[in-house]
DNA sequence: TGCGGTATAGTCCATGTGGACTAGTCAGCA
DNA sequence: TGCTGACTAGTCCACATGGACTATACCGCA
């Protein structure tokens, strides 16, 4: 029921900038440029449009209006609906725990701060046992490897994939740690003014 | 003059199967599924099918007889031309030292072998300088977000990413040394029963 | 005053992707 | 013997992507 269309990455980034105020497509487009959020999707301008146009036509956005300045072409600008809120939400919920689809991944790390703690620790706990699932699995290929004396270097990519891996468990599980001892401010407790602080948090990447 | 059309990762790993033997699409594809190269790209039935025909046009590939059995579609063959070979080394030349796109430079990885040792090394070397820009750039940012005390909550992708990053380091560095000292058998000089040690071991991850 | 470059704002088309569909074959089982 | 499900082999269509294109406004500089 939450959406039967799949949303895309730059969608979910889109949507959660709206949060933000009413905007015009090119408008949303140069904030996230600022911010450098084309280290998480990349941010066309072709794509970005149709990408506005397809959450309008599901319903998750609407149209506010047509502003013009001078001569220039005219603006449409776009408010966040409460059905965007939740689409952004359920995705979120959904990417969190899964470990296919990296790139996904960060975008839903990147607007984890909407849910609260206890959910993010929960969908992380999930993740977790996948992360295990595929070092292990990684790890037995390669000892499978070994036996059979296939030479090393067919493995690299394995034995990187299995590093990696072990680095994303450490990380999370610091995550994990600043989450539920507290160490980690977390949802309103962890910004003082607000609002502000997100926008000023996002353009200090420049 | 190499190729003016880029590869898609799933091409490059088509092309590279071939070099195995000439094959019908249905086959690359089933052998791709049972060695878990989904772990590397996505393989479908439709966007294989389209790959094949896309560089028969290109010229990489081309149609070796079209076989059929008792009354079973007929299958095509393709045999991978010399074009193809080099595309292949090409692309992994231009793959294997970049940092943006993770997914291409695993598939870069995993053809690696087919170069030769030094140059795996001068063009790692090349994405060791970009791996630690990009580390030492999200650190930058971490620690202009302390200085203006921006909540912690909105910064931990960035800080997932400088983790990520050291761990990329230190792992590409143990490969670097395994390349350069020798302990790393690389080439013809690795593989004692040539092809079929290769094959075994894209085997041995089922 | 005229020129070029950049920013604003958006459209359009070629290409790539992936799920749905077709259709015959074979093995197991009831 | 007939039915079901899985495998073989491939086609087709809807959608997403991204580069090219259009067109106006503004700023600096010569």
């Amino acid at each position: 029921m939450p959406d039967a269309t799949r949303l895309t990455p730059l969608a979910v980034m889109l949507l959660a900038t709206l949060r933000e105020g009413d905007m015009h497509p090119y408008e949303l487009l140069r904030l996230l440029r600022d911010r450098r959020d084309d280290r998480l999707v990349p941010l066309q301008k072709g794509t970005t449009y149709h990408t506005i146009g397809r959450l309008e036509r599901e319903g998750l956005i609407a149209e506010v209006g047509v502003d013009r300045e001078g001569n220039r072409p005219e603006r449409t600008t776009y408010t966040l609906l409460d059905a965007g809120r939740k689409a952004v939400e359920a995705w979120v919920r959904a990417e969190l725990p899964q470990i296919d689809r990296p790139g996904d991944f960060r975008v839903a790390l990147s607007e984890a701060h909407n849910l609260d703690r206890d959910d993010v620790v929960a969908l992380l706990d999930r993740r977790r046992e996948l992360l295990i699932a595929s070092r292990d699995e990684h790890r037995a290929g390669l000892s499978r490897a070994r036996d059979r004396a296939v030479p090393r270097q067919y493995m690299i990519e394995v034995e990187r994939q299995a590093a990696l891996l072990d680095a994303e468990l450490a990380w999370q599980d610091s995550l994990r740690h600043g989450l539920v001892d507290g160490t980690l401010l977390w949802g309103v407790d962890g910004h003082p003014h607000h609002l502000e602080a997100f926008r000023v948090s996002k353009e200090t990447l420049a």
